[in-house]
DNA sequence: GGCCAGGTTCGCT
DNA sequence: AGCGAACATGGC
């Protein structure tokens, strides 16, 4: 096995305890993100070689620097520069927090979100294709429910590796996941109607039909147009997809139940806001709604909500 | 046991 | 256009 090391120098300030706990849904492990003794972890397909990334922050917040370590084999050159790519996009290290706070510090909800969570980057998922799947998967259930179905899909059907004593996975190629079939995915506990929409949005992608890699060089409003076209894929997973994958600044899934009761919390006097009054009220953290939607569910996953919401006062 | 969960589609008015 | 049902499963 080859080791192989380099250094990522994200733009400041940023904060690598928080954006790889968001990677990893502040749980330690979440799916084939593990972020444990300061440490993140994630196991990348690079064109079918499987290496482990293991990286480490040996900087600060203010003067960010990376340590990323490449345990695998094969690793050319190009292999290296394509783990680079993935785990800058995993752990949002393009990003520029810049323009969001200097919109952020001067609205009064925000501003205790954007100091709290200062240096949180928004990480990318590997593939629009892995997002969409994810997002079609957590359509509608418990995120109990969903992180379950998120587990059994990879470590049942993704490519995994034994390194250094621990078993790592990936996400499953489409490819893999046309194999599978719809049987093989009722049998992880995916509903028929999941099912037929994550088989038939796999085999579009494996057969090059469907280029959703592509969107991410489109606006936001052509991406949207054809993510919905797409049958499974509504409003609300389109817009996901704007702030997960395709590094958009302005999605903002309105449609979220969670993103609703959270506004109500915000500015709404507790009570939940409808899709429609979320997204009104929204317009005015235009273009940099991503970043307050990930900043919001940050707060909300590692139980510090409270800690910023001022209450809203008439 | 019944109801709801970080939506979407389909089939009715 | 707008409304209700169905989807599968786990937790309360």
């Amino acid at each position: 096995m080859q080791r192989i090391s380099f250094v990522l120098k994200p733009t400041p300030p940023y904060d690598f305890d928080l954006t790889a706990g968001y990677a990893s849904n502040f749980r330690g492990r979440y799916g084939a993100d593990i972020f444990e003794d300061g440490a993140y972890r994630r196991l990348l397909d690079i064109g079918g070689q499987l290496t482990l990334a293991v990286v480490r922050s040996t900087g600060t917040s203010e003067s960010p620097r990376l340590e990323v370590e490449l345990k695998g084999s094969n690793l050319d050159d190009a292999a290296v520069s394509e783990a680079q790519h993935q785990v800058a996009r995993l752990l949002g290290i393009e990003g520029d927090l810049t323009p969001f706070y200097d919109m952020a510090l001067l609205d009064s909800h925000l501003s205790p979100f954007a100091r709290g969570l200062r240096g949180l980057h928004l990480p990318l998922a590997v593939s629009t294709y892995e997002a969409l799947i994810l997002a079609i998967l957590g359509q509608q259930i418990s995120t109990h429910v969903a992180r379950l179905l998120r587990t059994l899909l990879i470590e049942t059907y993704g490519s995994n590796a034994q390194i250094e004593g621990e078993t790592y996975y990936t996400f499953p190629r489409p490819e893999k996941v046309v194999a599978i079939g719809a049987d093989g995915l009722r049998a992880i506990k995916f509903s028929v109607r999941k099912a037929e929409y994550i088989i038939d949005i796999s085999s579009r992608v494996a057969s090059g039909e469907l280029d959703l890699d592509g969107l991410r060089h489109q606006s936001s409003d052509e991406a949207i147009e054809k993510l919905t076209s797409i049958r499974g894929v509504g409003p609300w997973t389109a817009h996901w997809l704007l702030v997960r994958a395709l590094g958009h600044s302005d999605g903002f899934p309105h449609g979220d139940l969670a993103l609703q009761r959270t506004m109500g919390m915000l500015v709404n006097g507790g009570v939940p806001m409808s899709a429609q009054d979320a997204l009104d009220y929204s317009e005015r953290w235009s273009p940099y709604r991503s970043y307050v939607t990930t900043y919001l569910f940050a707060a909300t996953r590692s139980g510090r909500f409270a800690e910023f919401c001022k209450a809203d006062e008439p």
